[in-house]
DNA sequence: TCTACATTCTATAGAACTATAGAATATCTT
DNA sequence: AAGATATTCTATAGTTCTATAGAATGTAGA
C-alpha cells in the first residue's frame, strides 16, 4: 500500500543502524568500536549489519555526517534570524551545547573521530564545518559592525575560541547530568561578550547592577 | 663503573618506549595503534616492547601520566610565582598552548585517550587534572580578591572554561603549523579578561589607549 | 676469557574482528 | 495462498592483534 517503498522498513532502521553506530561509536570510539558491539545494540546480528552498511568505515562516514548536517542546519537558522547580536550568539552556545546534552552522540563522534576517515570521505565534513565556522564569523561581523562588538575583533578567531570552548564542556556535560546547562550557557555568552575582568566606570556605586544589565540589554543603541 | 645501574640503558629506553608510545597513540588512538607500530617506531621488535611494558594498556597508563605530570608541575610554578593576576593568566596559557606547538603528545594523548583506561588506573589522573584546575581556579580568586576581576566571577566555571578552550586551540595548532602562537596567547588572554564587547567609558575619546592599558595594568590597586 | 645478567629476537598460541556467501525467514503484492 | 522481494541469520575464510616462552645476542665485571 505503501506508494514510499524506499521509506517503509529500510530508511527506519537505516536510522536506528546510524544512531547505534553514533552511540558505540561515542562511547569506544571508532577503532574500539566493533561491528559486533553495532548490530547488537540495535539487535541484530553482526553479519547482517552489512545490509546497511558497506562497511565499517563507511557507518562512521555516515555517523559523522549526519552528527554535522543536523547543527549546521541550526546554525543557519539561527544566522539567517533577524535577532539582535547577542541573542544570537546565546542563541548559538544555546544550540551547541544542549547538541550534548540531548545525547546527540553523532556530534561527538564527528568531532573525537573524523579524522580516521579516508582523506576523500572528510571532504564533505570539512566543508560543512567551515560553513558553520564562516556563519558564526558573520555573526560576529555583524556585531563589530553594529558597534556591538570592538572594532578590532578578529573575527576568524572569535568563532573558533567560541566552538572550541562549547566542545570542550561537550564531554563534561555528557558526564555530569546534573549539571545546569541554562546556567552555563548564560556564563558562557557573558565570558565571551564581557570577559571576567572589573569594569569600573566612573565611580564605584551601583556599578555592578549597571554591570549585569548591560549583558541583558545594551544592542540597540 | 656507573654505580647508577638502574638508569644506563633501561631507563633511556623505557623513555623511548613512552614517547613512542606517545607519537603512536596521538596518531592513531589508543584502539587503532598496534603494539607493533610502537614498537616499529623505537626500532625494536614487537615482541620487545613488552620487556618495558606488561601490557599495551600500562603503556597508555604511562603515557598519559607523563604528559599531564610535566604539565601540572609548570601550572604549579606559575600558581606559585609572584606576578601579578595577568601575567600568570598569560603564563598559564602559554605554557598550555605551547605545550601543543612542542608536539607534547603525550598531553594530547591524555586528553583524549584517558577514558579507555579501567577506572582504578584514572585515578591518579584525575587527581592531578583537578590539581591542575584548581590551581587555575585559585589563580582566578586571586585575581577577584585583588579587584582585577569582577566579584562575581564563577572560579571553578572560569577554569574549566580557559582549559576547554586552550584544548581546543590543540588540534589547529598541530595541525597549521604557520600559525602565529604569540598572537594567538594574546588574543586568548585578551578575550578571557575583556570579552569582545565594545566598551564605551563616559567618552570616547583616548578611551581605547585607557582600554588596552588595563590589560597589562592595574591589578595592585 | 669466562660468567652473570640485561636486552632483544623469533615463533606462536589463542583470541577477536571484518567482510562475504548462501540459507532462512519475514513481508508485501497480487 | 503463491510468488517475489526484502531483510536477517548462520557459518566461515582470512586477517590482525596481544601476550608469552624460550632462544639468541649484547654488555659488564672478575
Amino acid at each position: 500500500m505503501e506508494e514510499l517503498a524506499e521509506s517503509s522498513r529500510y530508511q527506519s532502521q537505516k536510522q536506528l543502524a546510524i544512531r547505534s553506530a553514533a552511540s558505540v561509536f561515542a562511547e569506544k570510539g571508532f577503532h574500539g568500536a566493533s561491528t559486533k558491539d553495532i548490530a547488537e545494540r540495535m539487535g541484530i546480528k553482526q553479519g547482517s549489519l552489512y545490509y546497511y552498511f558497506k562497511s565499517k568505515e563507511e557507518a562512521l562516514g555516515e555517523v559523522c555526517l549526519f552528527g554535522i548536517e543536523d547543527y549546521v542546519e541550526r546554525m543557519k537558522s539561527i544566522g539567517s534570524s533577524d535577532q539582535p547580536f547577542e541573542a544570537k550568539l546565546m542563541a548559538t552556545i544555546t544550540s551547541h551545547l544542549t547538541s550534548y546534552r540531548e545525547r546527540n552522540e553523532a556530534l561527538k563522534v564527528h568531532n573525537d573521530e573524523r579524522l580516521y576517515l579516508p582523506e576523500d570521505k572528510r571532504a564533505k565534513l570539512k566543508e560543512l564545518g567551515s560553513r558553520y565556522r564562516q556563519q558564526l564569523e558573520k555573526i560576529f561581523e555583524e556585531g563589530a559592525r553594529t558597534g556591538a562588538l570592538r572594532g578590532t575583533i578578529d573575527c576568524h578567531f572569535a568563532a573558533q575560541a567560541v566552538i572550541g570552548m562549547c566542545n570542550g564542556w561537550g564531554d563534561i556535560i555528557v558526564r555530569e547530568p546534573e549539571l545546569d546547562l541554562f546556567d552555563l550557557i548564560q556564563k558562557c555568552t557573558d565570558l565571551v561578550l564581557n570577559g571576567f575582568i572589573e569594569r569600573r566606570k566612573t565611580r564605584r556605586d551601583g556599578s555592578d547592577a549597571v554591570e549585569q544589565q548591560r549583558t541583558i540589554k545594551s544592542n540597540k543603541d
